[in-house]
DNA sequence: TTTATCTGGACAAAACTAGGACAAACTTGC
DNA sequence: GCAAGTTTGTCCTAGTTTTGTCCAGATAAA
């Protein structure tokens, strides 16, 4: 539950000086403090001094606001809004559309006392009900009010992992038809493809390659990573599954990317894995760390730590990991 | 902000500002003002400076107002349009927007001819120099503004499809690194994908399975299909690629389905091609047609005769048998 | 000491508004 | 086929609002 607090919402504590949220917003401190005092459009803490102390949730709040100004908004209508009403307002406009977003009060049953702890296994088991009944229109709803219910991190840990692993579990026994798990996975490749639109861009993000190597066609959990790594400010140079080493090098170097992140999962024993892996990690500059995830990577424990690969035991650590070498405080192999 | 009563109706609320609109509708705002004072296009509200704002209502009469024009009909005619007489304006457009030898030649690219010159040229050059240096906003950016401009069957006759024909090209030929392809193919995935979700959805719609055959890995056909059916009122299950035919047939069955459609792009040669053809036209009812589509089924011309398969010669061919079976107009194998 | 941040105000650039001008493209009438 | 009229996109001027940048003097941090 502790770990789950820490994901789940942005840091609100005050402690970054207005420098730093200048070079992480793009803004100048000049304007940070103009948009303050003329639209209260963050409130920062002080110190004892006066001097104003930002939080992550200031942070992430004047991100979405220069975007949204990208696009077009007045500072006006933006400034008074909250992050989540900020989200959904960069999240339309990026898109050029009218926003899909539900809001989860009108669809969400009188759940009167529901349990804590099994709150997301509801969801879940929702989730699974409308794949085996075929209802796409149902799946959809769901997952976008699963999303309004908590943060993008924790809705990845909590439901979307788990309901992956209960549909491939279930299909394996016979539970479920493959096509039901055909049309889950397509809705899924769908829903967390359109989450990186949520998030927003200044042209100064960190880059970081996310791909699966040759062999593995199964690319949910590298989307997964990329969603999540967008959360905290990169910019994830996505390129589907399956890509030979020589390539994932190639754009490495051409994208000027700081990070590569690989996802194994089927089939965990592939031959080809060992190869490709060694070459990565050859063609590489060696400053560049290579992150490998998903179920089948402790198959190749062995073979990662001879390379001096990664291996986050989880999407939180991956994620501290990457926060680390975003600022510059990356140690490398822990 | 978006309630549930944007998917069935836009929402009329004053919120955009003018650049916003721009942006969105791809006309410029000296434009947008121009129209209003002239035919009264739209009028709207104003804030307490007088600034304009508009609302979702009025950008989408806007946008198909753009397209109408694009499609020469002329401003004195459409201005006085009601949104829904615009949409059926529009839609009546769309049919002939594109000469069919061209679409057939597009649908079914021939890849040793380079692209036909086209309208359309300079976005495709503007997306391929994005995918060539690695920029994904640019990309993103550019998909965005072409869906605009046109509507979406034109769009992804003249745009999409020419683009997939190039991308594969240059690659064959070594212009384009693998990389670069597996990036664009990625977003595009995302991309029109998310397109689907700007159909509405009364339940009501009839519905067509959508898939690609074992083997099969190339699901970018397969939805395109799925996104321009939607547009004709079609209910799609899509089960994204490499689909055996039991399952296929099994999901048809359960969903109720009226129709099936697949799409054969690579290899075209695949021995497992006609064993799966072949299953799946036996186990599905015999009144359910089954469409054969992507540069692959020419290889498959007398397969797909004796199966009684059907071969549209185009997207348009497509709708246009959809629509015959939706109204109950169908006649079978032309 | 030097550098960074604070407050409050000044100033200028950018964006928007209204009204009108103009040329290119298209239509109509002969 | 040509001239006259109409439609349409773009641009200009001038006044207002909004927004970004800069400055001065004071205080705090390195």
């Amino acid at each position: 539950m502790a770990t789950l607090e820490t994901i789940s919402s942005v840091d609100t504590s005050p402690r970054h000086p207005i420098r730093l949220v200048a070079n992480r917003t793009g803004l100048t401190v000049d304007l940070i403090r103009a948009w303050e005092k003329r639209y209260h459009v963050v409130e920062p803490a002080r110190s004892d001094t006066k001097r104003r102390l930002y939080s992550d949730y200031d942070i992430e709040r004047l991100r979405l606001i220069r975007i949204a100004k990208q696009n077009g908004r007045r500072l006006v209508d933006v400034a008074p809004l909250t992050l989540e009403a900020l989200r959904d307002v960069v999240s339309e406009d990026s898109r050029y559309e009218v926003s899909q977003d539900v809001q989860a009060e009108i669809y969400r049953p009188n759940w009167t006392s529901p349990l804590e702890s099994s709150e997301s296994a509801d969801d879940i088991d929702a989730l699974l009900f409308s794949v085996q009944t075929m209802d796409q229109h149902r799946f959809d709803q769901l997952l976008q009010e699963g999303l309004v219910k908590q943060s993008l991190p924790a809705f990845l840990q909590t439901v979307i992992g788990p309901l992956l692993a209960e549909i491939g579990e279930s299909t394996r026994l016979g539970k479920m038809r493959i096509a039901h798990e055909h049309m889950a996975t397509a809705h899924l490749r769908t829903f967390i493809g359109a989450l990186r639109f949520r998030e927003t861009y200044t042209g100064n993000e960190p880059k970081i390659v996310i791909t699966t190597p040759t062999g593995q066609l199964h690319e949910l959990g590298a989307l997964m990573v990329a969603a999540l790594v967008s959360v905290d400010g990169w910019l994830p140079v996505y390129l589907g599954p399956n890509t030979p080493a020589d390539e994932i090098a190639a754009c490495a170097m051409q994208s000027g990317a700081r990070a590569v992140s690989l996802s194994l999962t089927y089939p965990a024993d592939d031959p080809r894995i060992p190869t490709e892996l060694t070459r990565l990690r050859s063609q590489l500059e060696s400053k560049i760390p290579v992150f490998v995830g998903g179920s089948a990577a402790s198959h190749h424990h062995e073979l990662i730590n001879r390379l001096g690969l990664l291996s986050p035991k989880s999407l939180d650590d991956l994620r501290h990991s990457l926060n680390m070498l975003r600022d510059n405080r990356f140690q490398g192999i822990a």
